[in-house]
DNA sequence: TTAAACTCCGTACATGAGTACGGAGTCAAT
DNA sequence: ATTGACTCCGTACTCATGTACGGAGTTTAA
């Protein structure tokens, strides 16, 4: 059991990131004791570790929080993620088409001694 | 010359959007009339494609008004440029190892038939 | 016992790129 | 001349993901 300081530290979070992880209902809360300060388990720490290896993948927090609450539900899980993968594919091949229009550009930079003209500038007119 | 929806009309821009390129300083503003409406040149409607196509080359408003002060010096707008290069490359190699990650992880969920448990959760628990 | 450090809570601020709103002025068509 | 559409301007709000701040309560160590 830890107090909310100790947990960031031992997860590498900002305090202020768990408490706002809280305030949108990703994490469960520990009750607060009549006086003092909350005790946070390794239900919650596991919790956190989920969220943060699930940001890595590139959920959103939204997402996060549905896959939370889907639990074990791997058909709607497996779902969700293929989802996710479609996206990064697109992603992908967007980047990889505008790599491509910047390499090209660019190249047309590298013969050119005009101080009056730029071929990238221009090309975006 | 045109009025501010006849502009954001024919180059399919939101008035709104216009407006706030103005206060961002992206694009010169016609001299408001003593009495009526600004009326918008060639030259700001050259402006605004300006910006459009360099956003879909993946340069922020910020790096729009840098490019389009550094007018012809190429050489800098090719530094720029090649900076936005390895950011996209960079993103580029970052989606692709994620892509590979989920690829693996919703791979193990297909043979899966017990309800009660995900290999996808489980593999960010 | 007292000061430092920590926690709690609510609220505000940050970023980037806009969108929305409301009241007042203006223009164009009927 | 009036109505509807358009513009102007300032301000506030949106989304996602946090970070920062300030005052009050609590715990801990010297």
């Amino acid at each position: 059991m830890k107090t909310i300081g100790k947990l960031a530290q031992s997860l590498n979070l900002n305090v202020e990131t768990i408490r706002f992880y809280e305030r949108e209902g990703l994490i469960t809360q520990p009750t607060k004791p009549i006086s003092g300060y909350r005790q946070y388990d390794e239900t919650i720490a596991g919790q956190l570790r989920f969220i943060t290896k699930a940001k890595m993948l590139g959920f959103t927090l939204k997402e996060i929080k549905s896959l939370m609450s889907m639990d074990n539900d791997c058909a709607q899980v497996e779902l969700l993620s293929r989802q996710k993968l479609a996206i990064i594919r697109e992603k992908i091949s967007d980047l990889q088409r505008l790599e491509k229009v910047i390499v090209d550009m660019t190249n047309t930079c590298i013969q050119n001694d005009d101080p009056t003209y730029c071929p990238i500038i221009d090309s975006l007119k």
